[in-house]
DNA sequence: CGAATGACCAAGC
DNA sequence: GGCTTGGCCATTC
């Protein structure tokens, strides 16, 4: 486990672990929840680095679709696990965002 | 400790 | 309408 103990990193890895199924997230959105809406590439650093084992595949960027780096498979695989919880995947491997953006509601 | 990196975002061309 | 540049901020080497 690397050194993903701050509280940036803490507060991310805890929303995501939170997100539910067919439901996503963007990273700026994340970001904004953990404290820094800025921090977005933050975002992307814990899931690169930390936290493996959270559904990051229902983390989204903008566009809606996965990240640029998933693991082997890349957006294929993404594009299998998101189909395999019900959701619609475009074309582009994009879903749609607007209407699954999901947020915490606690 | 200093420099480089990155699963992003927004703006510019 | 798609590609390039700059900026952001924590983690890594």
């Amino acid at each position: 486990m690397s050194d993903f103990q701050s509280d940036f990193s803490l507060k991310v890895q805890s929303i995501v672990a939170q997100i539910p199924e067919g439901r996503f997230m963007t990273y700026g959105q994340i970001a904004a929840l953990a404290g820094n809406a800025r921090a977005a590439r933050i975002v992307g650093g814990v899931a690169h680095f930390g936290a493996t084992e959270l559904p990051w595949h229902r983390v989204v960027n903008k566009k809606g679709g996965l990240a640029a780096g998933f693991p082997s498979g890349g957006r294929i695989l993404h594009r299998q696990l998101v189909e395999a919880e019900g959701v619609a995947v475009d074309s582009n491997d994009r879903v749609d965002i607007e209407r699954l953006m999901w947020w915490p509601e606690n």
